[in-house]
DNA sequence: TCCTTATCCATACGTTGTATGATTATGTAC
DNA sequence: GTACATAATCATACAACGTATGGATAAGGA
């Protein structure tokens, strides 16, 4: 691992040379490929053919690459707006699927992205104006707005943290749950055995999808009411 | 840090020994106290006045001790049954703040918590009973009570993810907000700008529990209409 | 030309998780 | 009892980690 053929001091004027961005592109690369946990310094810098030490000139500890990633999944999300052409239940459902893809876009760092309060605060306000926009629309207002924006990207949080963290794009509830409701003593949960057994083998194939859908067919029947009250 | 006047071997059958679960709780202290990165084998081991490697006796790791951790806290996860005296949707409210409440007791654990798919769906089954129950009491049928239960429990997963990045009970919105608002383009978050101005300087104090109680409130205002819909 | 500053590299230190193996006691089989 | 597998602990050691310190080299303004 010896930086072989490297000179040392700073790079002559036409010579490549590290940055913010690189290093986060790199970083963002090795998450992506190997997990969180395959990003050191030194896994990083060898990435860039770098001294680890180098990264520092950068940022100034790896704290502040996990940041700075959490930070480029933010900016590269980008919210579509259909403008006022369709109704706004269906314009606040089209945001909330974008800002789900994108962070399903980086599934290994979902973790350090949700819990990177910073990050987000920064810059999702501006990100967010289309929720403002179809809240505003819909008739609430503007506290009523906050709360509903803040409760919708609660439920995408953590809808997108559970989606985070199983492998396959669907996963039979089914079997693994029949099994162990069928191991308990039924009056211990009497409502979900009778439930499970209503369902017949059959039923319980869920989906993520289906389940985001659900999710925000009842936050926005749940909203509209609201709108209707004042 | 030498463990002077420690007998090495097996100790005798009177003596105290360690147990998985007086791990676990020694761990737990430490994270509560002191908060996730303060937890280390060694430092662990010392709170317990043993040798790191007898640690690994009980847990085959550190990440065993963590998810042991996360099972510790849903285990510790009652949530209350009204029973049918109170209607379905102050049912699903109050086993809805009893989990979050549980979530609340070790914020700094919370992200683990919250990321540990197995200890999650192995004791949530049975713990959500109250939820199915309310549920089915409001008078969906089997899927839409595993929908509507999934969509509550990922809103409150994402609440909780947010409250525990913050320190405070309450946070003020308004003047970081504000500055920021100000600070932009007006054209860019036009619907932003305006809700900010029409809300005034005093109007935007965010706190968690009355944020809490309207999601609570637009989930099951939704899910009751969809109740209606069968 | 000189000097400050930017950029990168080499070395080194303390801490971490844990593999390996020695040490001592327990509990069972005979 | 005596032998022995097993359990529980401790001591030592190692590789990998984040990063502090300081030296090398070049850039760019004075």
């Amino acid at each position: 691992m010896v930086n072989v053929g490297k000179r040392s001091g700073r790079p002559r004027a036409g010579e490549e040379r590290l940055s913010r961005d690189a290093i986060l592109t790199a970083a963002l690369g090795i998450v992506d490929d190997e997990g969180i946990d395959a990003l050191t310094m030194r896994r990083l810098a060898a990435t860039l053919k770098v001294n680890p030490m180098s990264l520092y000139h950068h940022l100034p500890n790896k704290a502040a690459v996990l940041a700075g990633l959490a930070e480029l999944v933010f900016a590269g999300l980008e919210l579509p707006d259909p403008g006022d052409s369709v109704p706004w239940d269906e314009q606040l459902k089209q945001a909330a699927r974008a800002y789900r893809d994108g962070l399903r876009q980086h599934p290994k760092l979902a973790l350090q992205v949700l819990s990177d309060t910073s990050a987000v605060s920064d810059v999702v306000v501006v990100t967010m104006e289309p929720f403002y926009r179809a809240l505003d629309r819909a008739g609430l207002g503007p506290r009523q707005i906050f709360e509903a924006a803040n409760t919708l990207i609660d439920f995408i949080h953590g809808f997108s943290l559970g989606e985070a963290s199983v492998r396959a794009e669907t996963f039979e509830l089914a079997p693994d749950l029949l099994t162990r409701v069928r191991a308990l003593p039924a009056h211990k949960a009497p409502t979900l055995t009778r439930i499970v057994n209503d369902l017949g083998a059959d039923g319980l194939a869920y989906d993520f999808d289906s389940g985001f859908e659900s999710g925000l067919s009842t936050l926005t029947t749940g909203i509209a009411a609201t709108a209707r009250r004042r």
